[in-house]
DNA sequence: CTCAATTAGGTGAACGTTCACAATTGCAGA
DNA sequence: TCTGCAATTGTGAACGTTCACCTAATTGAG
């Protein structure tokens, strides 16, 4: 194929408008310091012959790449993807990102890395050495990864941690877990439930723990009992299954359970079922994530939403931001916190009578 | 902040291996007529300062820009995304190529592009322009669209037309398409089913038209009739609903329906169940696409999977292959043809007797 | 043994942009 | 009128890599 080559560059524009290349630069980039009328002019020969600057250039001159690299967990993200279970989250962190992005000039660069993995500094090193992007996005569970958060401080590169505390480097983006699983208990204790079962995360992840938090303190502030109503599992639906068979095979029942994503509460459900118990009348179940698979289940179930793709979009907004300014003071940013909300549906009633 | 450098340079790697740059790049790109001796000796300097050539600095010396631009239909996309209706084929065609970029060295970029635009051709050169990528996928309707097909042909670049078949340049990849709605035709009349609805997509896209065809042709060759059992609606729930009703509103009721996705398969189960039809024993159902949503609708249905991953990788593969292969012969490609298999479920039956 | 062909490696220019700095212009104040 | 400073524009080098071309050494056929 013949060496394929920038059609217009900046010298074609300079020429056409009769100005230096550096002037064209500066209109490019909007920097001050040039006549108006300058602008215009430059402007205009831009526009006519459908000039657009080089990223390739741009980044080797020294200034941006306009490149963001978003890193996602590999094994979850496959393991979700091959068992077809669907990868909401990753939808919509990554169009949240994406369209924010667009509107700025950016591209959203999408990358999957191995969290328990002994490379993984180098594989970081390397996608940036390649593509020296001007910030990147770190999702659970390597937001709470020390090893990739001292590398990319170390760096400098303006990093967004999302659904991480401000410890350690970074802009922390938090979606306020322990809020969002008050709001769940809360509104099942309103109805009427006091023995309301929770089913967590991985521990790996951060937010798993505070997810936890939130459904103690308002059982704690009701003044209802915890024990033997926690049950862990890993966000599958095989471990949602175990769960809750544990949960429901107890003596003192518990006539509620919040799961901590879709996943295993689409598992609590079927579990129910076969075990003969109606959800909402025998059980009241709340989920976590409202993907679309609990629109369509049956009942459909009531469930937390997480702004992930305005999580992702902020993050994007402030690594923008935060680029040209280097943060030396070190003094850990307020973490930006997203609320939840809670997509009431059908798998909420009172409690039968004992 | 200060100007970030790239901190190990094929420089370095020259001095630390005592050889020329020419050399070093000649092993990075694995050329014919470097000793081996001499090979390993620069590839040991470059594992041990851990070098990674820049992608800007290879793209501007003309050579790869080891991009990938993947174009999706802006419009629908952000429809599905709002509506929080799932758009697992983004993740699959996504997922799909990534991992095959990955394991190339190639990153993929994704961009959403309006179809019905009047700038279409100046967003995608100016993305073009910008990137400078050394391939295009185009997906449904962008692979139909004659304006962008065109572009891409003159500007020589590699690109993949998936779903669409090889008419006017790039590489085509089908799904089968035909074969697909064949398999859910012959399955249904397997089971004694001989009125069969079909609810088709939009028409603007010409798989909607294909799906038409093999259940046409299936229902002729078993010699039953097709009036008044084909609707048309545009991929969304609503106009799934709103097929559903005509269908099932007809004198003559098919005991059968197939739809042209998820969505619409969806609509066409709460419909159904709102007119007191039982799924499966008074309507049988089946599904395109075998997003997560219909594991767990009730019941969980039957649907055509189509294996979009592996097509998105394939086109991958293909286009890293084209590049640097002038096709100048212009003779149109055989379409890569990929097939579709039927996952059963719990929503087709015998139909009862009338 | 000679000469052409092949192989292995090096050299300087080029890619398209911005950086650092220099040069020019315009204008206010003395 | 002159001085000084800010605003505006231009110039040459630099970024990290590959391309085109060149040189030297080696091979092999006659």
């Amino acid at each position: 194929m013949a060496r394929r080559r920038q059609a217009i560059t900046i010298r074609h524009v300079a020429a056409d408008a009769g100005v230096s290349l550096q002037t064209v630069s500066r209109v490019i980039n909007n920097e001050a310091n040039v006549r108006p009328e300058m602008k215009d002019r430059v402007q205009a020969s831009i526009d006519r012959l459908g000039y657009v600057p080089s990223i390739a250039a741009q980044r080797m001159s020294g200034s941006r790449s306009y490149l963001i690299l978003a890193l996602n967990d590999r094994e979850r993200t496959i393991a979700d993807w091959q068992a077809r279970q669907g990868t909401d989250w990753v939808d919509q962190m990554l169009l949240g990102g994406m369209l924010k992005c667009a509107e700025q000039g950016y591209r959203l660069i999408f990358e999957l890395v191995d969290t328990h993995n002994d490379h993984i500094e180098r594989e970081l090193l390397a996608a940036i050495a390649a593509l020296q992007p001007d910030g990147v996005i770190l999702t659970p569970p390597h937001s709470d990864n020390p090893l990739i958060v001292r590398l990319l401080d170390a760096q400098k590169i303006p990093f967004a941690r999302i659904g991480s505390l401000g410890v350690g480097g970074g802009i922390p983006l938090i979606m306020d877990d322990t809020g969002a699983a008050r709001l769940a208990t809360e509104r099942l204790i309103a109805v009427g439930h006091r023995r309301i079962g929770f089913i967590a995360g991985s521990r790996e992840y951060e937010l798993s723990g505070w997810r936890v938090e939130g459904w103690r303190a308002v059982m704690d502030e009701a003044g209802f009992a915890t024990d033997n109503l926690l049950e862990h599992g890993d966000f599958s639906y095989a471990s949602g299954e175990r769960a809750a068979r544990v949960l429901l095979g107890r003596a003192e029942r518990p006539t509620a359970i919040i799961a901590s994503n879709d996943q295993m509460s689409l598992a609590v459900l079927q579990t129910a079922r076969s075990m003969n118990l109606r959800v909402p009348q025998d059980l009241s179940l709340i989920s976590f994530d409202n993907t679309p698979m609990v629109r369509f289940a049956q009942p459909p179930l009531t469930a937390v939403d997480q702004p992930v793709a305005q999580t992702t979009s902020r993050a994007v907004e402030l690594i923008i931001d935060a680029h040209g300014k280097d943060r030396t003071d070190h003094a850990p940013l307020d973490p930006v916190v997203v609320s939840a909300t809670l997509v009431e549906r059908d798998s909420v009633a009172a409690p039968g009578q004992p």
